[in-house]
DNA sequence: ACTTTTTTATTTGTCTGACATTTAAAAGTC
DNA sequence: GACTTTTAAATGTCAGACAAATAAAAAAGT
């Protein structure tokens, strides 16, 4: 059923690349339990601890979850979108900040993403999102908004945007996107970000949302992508003057 | 340092869930050397196959790397660019066939981030990217060509649109989309696809390309998008009538 | 006969201790 | 000084044990 070349290093890891092998090929399906420990180490001929480490490997990527007691066991999950969420934006998060990605890079392709939504959300945005954007814009211009809930607002006022494309595979894809952008926009939110002009465009993101005029709502987010790139540029600048 | 509320389950998912947040926050840099095994499990109050079990949820993720000898331990792992493709890769198959994510749905995610990057390929593309493209076309062209080899050719033509765009976090985005979305596209290839109409509609991408028509390359992407989805209707309705 | 309680078996979670293997650095040799 | 040998530290692996949870079976009580 799965085999195990002798060939070169670490039991646990081929054991585990083994099993995801044939939960992608659809030899295991959802909710099927696998062997025990016990039997998995028989059958490997490795110890239950090597086996173990392969499961917690599978267990780390949402692919398998445990149960103890009579009749529990591991079985394959069913990958649901919140934790495939949860991962693309950890590994999203890390990729950006490991890799010294220039802000404007990830700053392009988040407003290019966005964008994509851009066409279906007007056909498709229901009042609720509307209701969801309205409610951000108005949180976003009170005066005594501290820069986190400013920047927690802004999130929740594109994530509507994406949301408004009805479109899951989509909202799942930008999700990733726009959270790992978070920590780097915030750099910028905290020096120089007008909040006016924000609040200007997101309003008639909203606006153009409401007429159903995707056009206008590309047009204003290529405005908001060209600014907060201008704005990433110039806090750039007085960082190498001042060092 | 990090510590380990006694409340509910699973040490190791604990343990690991703390050096998780100790690296994304930073307190755990790049090629930073963990404590060894020994230390972590003093340290947590916990045995040594417990530390393991976390350590091995971290690489699964890519986050940390190991090496035996003297000398050696866990270090911190600078997270590649194909690590992180992979990583995204294997979510996003497993969201996607594990969901029943309609065909429509996930094709329209598809091109809808494909057609983000239309607009910075014609402003950028190379004649190397060029080169690639017409490759695979006249591959595709091919009478002999095996359905496999097609689906291949076509991924590789998409990819070498993406990279065009020369933005990398664009590109680690949508390979897995693309990626992921390949079993679903074989069902269709497999069936009804006609490989003229490809190839024509590859031919205009192209061509639009070159002469650097950003808007002439999101049509053709439209029309094919359009037509992928057409043909999926069709072999559906067909299923329906054969059951 | 039906419900409640107790027992039991199974399975994961954790620990202890040991040995094998790898690898870099220290010690020794010419 | 360059080379070889030894050593120590670390991960990789194993074996066996006990704890804890849990569902099913068995027993008890009404």
């Amino acid at each position: 059923m799965k085999i195990d070349p002798a060939s070169k290093s670490d039991l646990s890891a081929q054991i585990a690349a083994a099993i995801r092998d044939a939960i992608m090929q659809g030899d295991l399906i959802v909710d099927e339990r696998l062997p025990s420990e016990s039997e998995l180490a028989d059958q490997f001929r490795v110890s239950r601890p090597t086996v173990r480490e392969a499961l917690k490997r599978l267990a780390a990527q949402s692919l398998i979850r445990t149960q103890r007691g009579a009749s529990g066991g591991a079985f394959v999950n069913r990958l649901s979108y919140p934790d495939a969420y949860a991962q693309q934006i950890t590994t999203s998060t890390l990729l950006l900040s490991m890799n010294a990605v220039r802000f404007d890079t990830a700053c392009e392709a988040r407003y290019a993403l966005e964008r994509a939504c851009a066409g279906l959300a007007a056909e498709r945005r229901s009042p609720d999102h509307l209701a969801t954007m309205r409610a951000e814009i108005h949180r976003q211009s009170q005066p005594g908004l501290s820069d986190e809930a400013f920047c927690a607002s802004d999130v929740a006022f594109h994530r509507a945007l994406v949301d408004a494309a009805k479109n899951p595979v989509l909202s799942y894809q930008l999700a990733g996107a726009v959270e790992a952008m978070q920590p780097l926009m915030n750099i910028i939110t905290f020096t120089a970000r007008s909040r006016e002009r924000i609040v200007t465009l997101h309003t008639r993101i909203a606006d153009a949302l409401e007429a159903r005029d995707g056009r206008s709502v590309d047009l204003s987010l290529r405005e908001l992508a060209d600014y907060t790139v201008s704005l990433a540029d110039r806090v750039m600048q007085h960082r190498k003057q001042a060092s």
